[in-house]
DNA sequence: TCCTGCGGGTTTA
DNA sequence: TAAACCCGCAGGA
């Protein structure tokens, strides 16, 4: 049985098992023999690594909170996913829930230009799409590897952007809509509630800026929201730092090639964003404590919570398969999606970042200790890998003493001073969100 | 209808 | 050569 110690290192450690290991996606060799796997985690942001059980659902379907779209590297072990960004109200209009319109964009290429030429449902200003540029002025890009039992994911950037409606919020505000256009009653009290807001896509006849009186079973509302509630967040992914400028991969940040985005924005009201707000959601930018990195990290703690408790399947996985990819095998044999639909999604203090306009984004100091060694294009066999070096370990302080401040009423502002063409970095943090919660959130969005 | 992944292709540094 | 990006296709919900 485990001692107290190791159950404590489990639950508490700030640290993801992705992180303690030292890896990277292209290494040819992946660690192998996991004992310890992290929970899912929906809002990565910077450069992070997890490795996910290869039965976890969300893992296999490649999730994120963002809205990220495959873009094609020519690699079938790896998966590579960049980010959309957000969508919002071109004037940065309030919600009447005082939270700022921040709509998931759209996957498809044709379905997000059709997105973009509808109006803020509130306003009936232009929508905008605010692309991600936080990869050196590219956007986020993740990464999902299967090898062995687990899969692998590892993440580039920080998004400069506000957070977009999670996917889960997206798809249960349609499925809500479905509803209750194809079932009208409505009582006069959810009429009221309901035209106080609205929202773009779901107005029946596809007109935008018109509220759309339609009906929700309270019952029915709370079934799609619970499963986002944060009632359980390991820690690790909790504190966060809102900027971690090392990369704990040592690989180096590609030179700029693309004037990084001087976006000033925070997650609440009252500070401005260049015209707009994010919403009280906007999340902490998610980093863990790399042995390799020693950026300091603030003490916040979110709400209680756990990990999602995603039921495993039985999936066999065959790591000598590779003509299917080895995640869509996974699929094939695992229990549908809707089954382990759980999330985390904390309602988390905004951030407080800023690039000086034309300074770049991605400079920082970088602690190269790991060869990267390519994998290539998608039939060739990665059979033969003599060139692999394992990386070294550096051996760091490890991190469960950073989680010491664990109250919520208790927050940090911070100043990080990092070398990086001489710049400095402030990080604010604040408390959670504390009167706005998931269920009112919808509300706004839920008509 | 849109999400998702695949993969051929181009462009740029 | 690597990375970003474009495009169409196909399977699926």
């Amino acid at each position: 049985s485990m001692s107290r110690a190791e159950q404590r290192d489990e639950t508490d450690c700030v640290c993801s098992v992705g992180m303690k290991l030292t890896w990277d996606i292209n290494d040819p060799k992946l660690p192998q023999d996991l004992k310890q796997l992290d929970p899912f985690q929906e809002w990565t942001d910077g450069y992070v690594r997890y490795i996910y059980s290869a039965d976890d659902k969300n893992a296999q379907r490649h999730l994120s909170g963002w809205a990220m779209r495959n873009t094609n590297n020519h690699n079938c072990q790896i998966l590579k996913k960049s980010c959309l960004g957000v969508v919002v109200c071109s004037r940065g209009c309030t919600l009447p829930d005082g939270a700022r319109l921040q709509l998931r964009p759209a996957i498809c290429d044709k379905a997000r230009q059709k997105q973009q030429k509808k109006m803020c449902p509130n306003c009936s200003a232009a929508l905008e799409l605010l692309p991600c540029r936080g990869h050196s002025g590219y956007p986020v890009t993740n990464f999902w590897r299967v090898d062995g039992k687990a899969i692998f994911f590892q993440a580039k950037g920080v998004h400069d952007h506000p957070r977009p409606e999670s996917k889960s919020e997206t798809e249960a505000r349609r499925s809500s809509v479905k509803r209750r256009v194809s079932s009208p009653p409505f009582t006069p009290k959810r009429r009221l509630m309901e035209s106080q807001s609205i929202h773009p896509e779901e107005t029946p006849d596809g007109e935008p800026g018109r509220p759309a009186l339609l009906c929700v079973e309270p019952a029915e509302r709370i079934s799609f929201i619970e499963p986002n509630f944060p009632q359980h967040y390991p820690q690790f992914q909790s504190s966060e730092p809102y900027y971690n400028p090392h990369n704990a991969l040592g690989e180096a940040p590609p030179t700029l090639q693309k004037p990084a985005n001087p976006r000033l924005y925070m997650g609440r009201p009252g500070y401005d964003f260049q015209g707009y707000l994010a919403s009280p959601s906007y999340p902490v930018t998610s980093d863990l404590c790399d042995p390799r990195s020693d950026f300091t990290q603030n003490h916040f703690t979110p709400p209680s919570s756990s990990s999602a408790p995603l039921s495993s399947s039985s999936s066999s996985f065959d790591p000598q398969t590779k003509a299917p990819p080895a995640w869509k095998e996974l699929l094939k044999s695992s229990a549908p999606y809707a089954d382990n639909h759980h999330y985390y999604s904390a309602e988390y203090p905004c951030r407080y970042s800023s690039n000086a306009p034309g300074s770049p984004a991605g400079l920082q100091t970088i602690i190269t200790t790991t060869t990267k060694v390519s994998y290539q294009s998608c039939p060739k066999p990665s059979a033969g890998l003599p060139s692999y070096q394992p990386a070294k370990a550096a051996g760091l302080p490890g991190c469960s003493s950073l989680l010491e401040d664990a109250s919520p009423s208790s927050y940090s502002t911070e100043v990080k001073v990092t070398e990086e063409s001489g710049g400095v970095i402030k990080s604010l943090s604040f408390p959670p969100e504390p009167l706005q919660t998931k269920t009112e959130r919808l509300d706004a969005y839920d008509y």
